[in-house]
Order: structure tokens, then C-alpha cells, then sequence
RNA sequence: GAGGCCGUAGCUCAGUCGGUAGAGCAACGGAUUUUUAAUCCGUUGGUCGCGGGUUCGAUCCCCGCCGGCCUUACCA
């Protein structure tokens, strides 16, 4: 293991959330400790300077409960408390605290506000942080009456950010309880959490303000760790396999590596159409031809095409390329990557998905395309010479595909269509489905032996494809046909259809090595396992239209 | 792009077959030293998404717009 777990003290994600990992009874570690404590201006000096100023406190704001905590703050700076101090030195996370035996002495802890019991001169509250909640109890006595009286009792709302110095102890019913010596404030909230016990239920209110979700939905906080989890595990993974994590330009001069339509912008100073990138292929596969073995990158990646639960405009796509490998041998290790990031990141390889149950141990069956649809519906497309003969033996079989549709379909499309219809609903997987006929993958390499087939496997589980990976095409005369063909399209209308790229070509031809790539997008990947039905849910913050 | 559903207090939701709206939580005042959705007494809070129309009267009916969700077509 490259990063052994126990001494990993901040994983910071490519999705720049940054993650506390932590450890179980292991308490913090060095980062956390208390340090040198910054000794405490003067009071006077600490409140001296005040950026936020009073613009807003004398007007009412329109919305009650924010006026009321307006005035709060005013009351709390009034009485040389700064709402917003600067540090805190915590000694535990409050799931560490838990952990802690009773009367264990000084420890401080930190998080928000969420619940408040007081109930004359003994309370109760809960506090949480992104490791779980625990319980505090403030005790008229223990911090003091005027403390007790006019600051926890009046000032201190829910949502606030507090800080306790206390004792652990366990109350009467078994609860794990720090027990305050001093509460101070850490940031004062103007505005109310959302409700108690329901939380924020509207997915309109999770997408555009996440953090509410994030602070009263505990299970959307788990899953956007799951989702970190899987990243940083598969990034390990590869790292051990001397893959090379490289970064490729998001901002190009054309749009390459897929069919897909893209986002355009415009570069001033150079004056010049730019597009975001559709796919990271042609870039890593130039990199394969200037030496690095293999390589991946988590690319982000924009398309600007339709929105529905299962697209979105920006995602997250892994590639990865390993040179001298065929898909075979891609396939054999995506079962392996895929097994111990799900083994690391979910703690099981049995998984429940959209209600069914896959087992992701073992060795993963692999299909061809052909053996599959024969199964299914019992057409071989084999025996189907062109597209209208397969059309002839869809409609013999009484299969139904929406006729308009299927009219102009070419061979590939067709199969495509006839595979959605009537094998993957069904496929539980997972499994590899392999030997795709060549008009359905314009972009891998042929077969040397069946010509009329492609090296190429998709993964499907419950349903859906979550990888897609070839064995590349590196010939530079066969990539010139193809991508000619391609222009073609193009220049008929075709807004989808992929850009002749000389660059490329240009480099393909100083040469290649035999090349397997593979993608996958991690968003759909994070949903599957996380058993969501729509990628805004796996996105921290989803493009949303402005509100009116 | 097409079709359907939705938008009421800070939050979660009722409601009005058309007569300018209710509850719980939160907030405010009070009681309360072992609660954990604390409890008890009292109080405040709304341009019913926005704009038109019909009507004596619209949160409700009609039209348009804004935003969201679902289905559907194209891309992973």
C-alpha cells in the first residue's frame, strides 16, 4: 500500500472536497493537535476591525428570523464576543469523542449547533461535524450564571458553530456527553437550519444550496464521502499498477476523442474560437506515443447535449491508457481495479442495486454481442447480411422497435437498438459484453482474425454500461480513413460527427505501440453504487438555471 | 425539442367544489438541573412562484412567463 490508511490525515479529492479521514479510536493526527495556542488579543483589538459590518443590522432584512439573529449579534459584540473568531484548536472529532472513556479531561470539540434541550439550569445540545454528532451538556454551574444566563441561554441559536472545552462523561441513559467547562462561539448563523427532523426534502433546495443538504441529510454526506472514497481508491489503485495520473488541456482549438457536441467559448487575446474538451483520448494516447507506459486522468469533461437524470453537462469521465496491452488484458484488470475499490469503498462486493442483487466477486462472465441477442430474442446477427435483412428478421420475430425510427438505421445502430430492446434491461451483471460488431465502434480496433468484429468490452451492471474500452486503434492510414469519413459527416450537417485532427494523425504516424484504453464515468459509476436515480444527486453542485 | 406533474411561513406539510389561509418544527416571552424530535403555558410570523384575464370577489378557474421534477428523443 502506497498510502497506508493510518497515516493518511487529509485526503483532498480532485472534486476539491476536502475530507477528513477518520480514523476509528486512532484519535487526530498530527495536523489536528493542538499546536501552540495563538495567545488571545485584547478584547478591544479583537473587535476592533469589523468587515461585516452594520450595514444590514438597523434595516430589517424582510425575514424575521434573520433580524432577530441580527440583533443577536449585535448583543454578542456588545459584549466583546467576537461572532466570528479566527481558529480553534480541536483535540477530537465529535465520533472520536464518543469513543472516549468517561471522564476523560480536557477535550475540545467543534461543529454546528443542531438540536438544543435547556431546561433551567442543566442543557443538553448536539453538535455535529462532518464525522458525526455528539452530544453536549452545558451546566449552569459549570460555566457560569451570567455565561449560562445571557449568552448560551439567549444568544446562541441552532446552526451556530460552537466550541466546547469540557469532560467526557455518560449521562443517566447511556449517552456519551462532553460536559462544558467553557462554550465559545466559533460562527454565528443568521439564518435558521431548515426543519429538525424532516430536513431540506426539496431536491430544487439540495441541488442549489448543498450545504443545507449536506448539514441536515446525513446520508447525502455519506454518499458524497462514498463518492471521494471510490476516487481516491481508484487513483491508488492505479498509482500501484505505474499508471502516471497527467492532466490534459480542458480549452482546445477542436473538439476530439468522441462524438459529441461541444461547448464553445472565445479566447480574446488570442482571438479564436476555443471549445471544451469532449473527451481526454486523443491527448493520452499522444502521450503514450511520447513514452509514458500508461497513463489516467479523472477529466472532466463538457458536452452540450440534452439534460436528463442520466447526462449532464459537465462530468467526469477516467480514462486510462497502458501501452502493449490488449483489451483482454484491460478487461482482466478492470475486474481487479473494480473489485477493490468496491471491496475498499463500500466494504462488500455483494451489493443491492436499483433492487437487484450483483455479485461483484469472482470472475465476470463475458459475452459476445452475437451469443447474447440470439439468446434473447433469437435472431443471429451473424446470418444478417445487411441492415434490412436484420430489419426483416426484427419484424419476423415480432420484436418491437419504433418502425420511423429504425427506417434509417445502418447495420450498427440497428444491432445497438435491438440490444437495448430486448438483452441489457435484463442484464444484471456484472458482465463484459465483448465482440461488438465493427459498425457500432467506429473507434476500436478491428479484430485480426473476424474482421467484421471490434476488440472492444463494455462492463454492464444492473442494466447500465459503466465502461467502455477498446484496444486501440494506433494505425495512422486506417485512423486517416475513419476520421475522413467523419469530416464527411461533418460537412453534411452532422454537428456530432468527429473533426479531421491532423496533430493527431501527425503523431500516430511517428508511431505507435499496441495501446488498450478504457473509460468510464465516474459520475454514473458513484450513482450505481450509491443506488441514485439521477447524477445531479453524485454532483455537488449541479448546473442549475438561475432562480427568478 | 415534445408531453405530464409541481411551486402556500425560515423548514416540513395541510387547505379552500371561488369569500384575502392553518398545523408541527424554528423564532419570541415565561417555567424547568439528565434531556436526546425534551416537556408545559403564551405570542409573532404569509404579495399562497411572477404577470395578465374571468369574476362583486382569485391562493383556488383560464392564459402567459419563471423555476424544478418525471417521461420521451440525442450523447456516457
Amino acid at each position: 500500500m502506497r498510502a497506508s490508511a493510518n497515516s493518511a490525515s487529509v485526503v483532498v479529492n480532485n472534486r476539491s472536497m476536502g475530507c477528513l479521514k477518520i480514523g476509528s479510536g486512532r484519535g487526530l493526527e498530527p495536523w489536528y493537535q493542538p499546536g501552540r495556542q495563538r495567545r488571545a488579543l485584547p478584547r478591544a483589538a479583537a473587535c476592533r476591525y469589523n468587515p461585516h459590518g452594520n450595514a444590514n443590522m438597523n434595516t430589517s432584512s424582510g425575514n424575521e428570523q434573520r433580524d432577530v439573529r441580527l440583533s443577536k449579534l449585535e448583543r454578542i459584540r456588545a459584549a466583546g464576543i467576537n461572532p466570528w473568531p479566527e481558529r480553534f484548536v480541536r483535540t477530537h472529532t465529535l465520533a472520536e469523542a464518543r469513543a472516549l472513556p468517561a471522564g476523560t479531561a480536557g477535550v475540545r470539540v467543534c461543529g454546528r449547533l443542531m438540536t438544543m434541550r435547556v431546561m433551567g439550569k442543566m442543557s443538553f445540545a448536539t453538535l455535529q461535524d462532518q464525522s458525526g454528532r455528539c452530544q453536549i451538556s452545558v451546566q449552569c454551574e459549570a460555566v457560569g450564571e451570567p455565561f449560562y444566563k445571557e449568552v448560551w441561554k439567549k444568544l446562541i441559536d441552532l446552526g451556530d458553530f460552537l466550541g466546547i472545552e469540557g469532560e467526557m462523561v455518560v449521562t443517566k441513559t447511556g449517552e456519551p456527553t462532553v460536559a462544558a467547562k467553557s462554550v465559545q462561539f466559533l460562527g454565528k448563523a443568521l439564518r435558521p437550519l431548515p426543519e429538525k427532523w424532516h430536513g431540506v426534502q426539496d431536491q430544487e433546495t439540495c441541488h442549489r444550496q448543498r450545504y443545507l443538504d449536506l448539514t441536515m441529510n446525513r446520508e447525502t454526506m455519506e454518499r458524497f464521502l462514498l463518492r471521494s472514497r471510490v476516487v481516491s481508491s481508484t487513483r491508488n489503485f492505479l498509482d500501484r499498477h505505474a499508471f502516471v495520473e497527467v492532466e490534459t488541456p480542458v480549452l482546445q482549438t477542436k473538439a476530439s476523442g468522441a462524438a459529441a457536441k461541444p461547448f464553445f467559448s472565445h479566447h480574446n487575446s488570442l482571438d479564436m474560437q476555443v471549445t471544451l474538451r469532449i473527451a481526454p483520448e486523443t491527448w493520452l494516447k499522444r502521450l503514450i506515443a511520447g513514452g509514458f507506459d500508461r497513463v489516467y486522468e479523472f477529466a472532466r469533461c463538457f458536452r452540450n447535449e440534452g439534460m436528463d437524470p442520466s447526462h449532464l453537462q459537465d462530468f467526469t469521465m477516467l480514462e486510462w491508457y497502458a501501452s502493449y496491452w490488449n483489451y483482454e488484458d484491460n478487461m482482466r484488470f478492470t475486474q481487479a481495479l473494480l473489485q477493490h475499490v468496491i471491496q475498499e469503498s463500500l466494504g462488500t462486493l455483494l451489493l443491492t442495486l436499483r433492487g437487484r442483487a450483483v455479485d461483484f466477486s469472482g470472475e465476470w462472465p463475458r459475452v459476445s454481442f452475437r451469443e447474447l441477442i440470439l439468446k434473447d430474442c433469437g435472431i443471429d446477427i451473424a446470418e444478417c447480411k445487411d441492415a434490412d435483412a436484420l430489419r426483416a428478421a426484427v419484424r419476423a420475430k415480432g420484436i418491437a422497435l419504433p418502425e420511423e425510427e429504425i427506417r434509417a438505421l445502418g447495420f450498427g445502430n440497428l444491432v445497438d437498438q435491438l440490444y437495448k430492446k430486448v438483452s441489457r434491461p435484463a442484464l444484471t451483471g456484472p458482465v463484459f459484453l465483448v465482440a461488438h460488431p465493427i459498425e457500432l465502434s467506429p473507434l476500436a480496433r478491428r479484430n485480426d482474425v473476424a474482421g467484421e468484429l471490434t476488440d472492444r468490452f463494455q462492463l454492464v451492471v444492473a442494466g447500465w454500461e459503466i465502461v467502455n474500452a477498446y484496444s486501440e486503434l494506433v494505425d495512422p492510414l486506417d485512423q486517416r480513413q475513419r476520421l475522413e469519413e467523419q469530416a464527411r459527416l461533418k460537412t453534411g450537417g452532422d454537428d456530432e460527427a468527429m473533426e479531421m485532427d491532423e496533430e493527431y494523425l501527425l503523431c500516430m504516424e511517428h508511431g505507435m505501440p499496441p495501446i488498450s484504453g478504457f473509460g468510464m464515468g465516474i459520475d454514473r459509476l458513484v450513482c450505481l453504487l450509491s443506488n441514485q436515480d439521477n447524477l445531479r444527486d453524485v454532483v455537488l453542485f449541479p448546473l442549475l438555471k438561475p432562480q427568478a
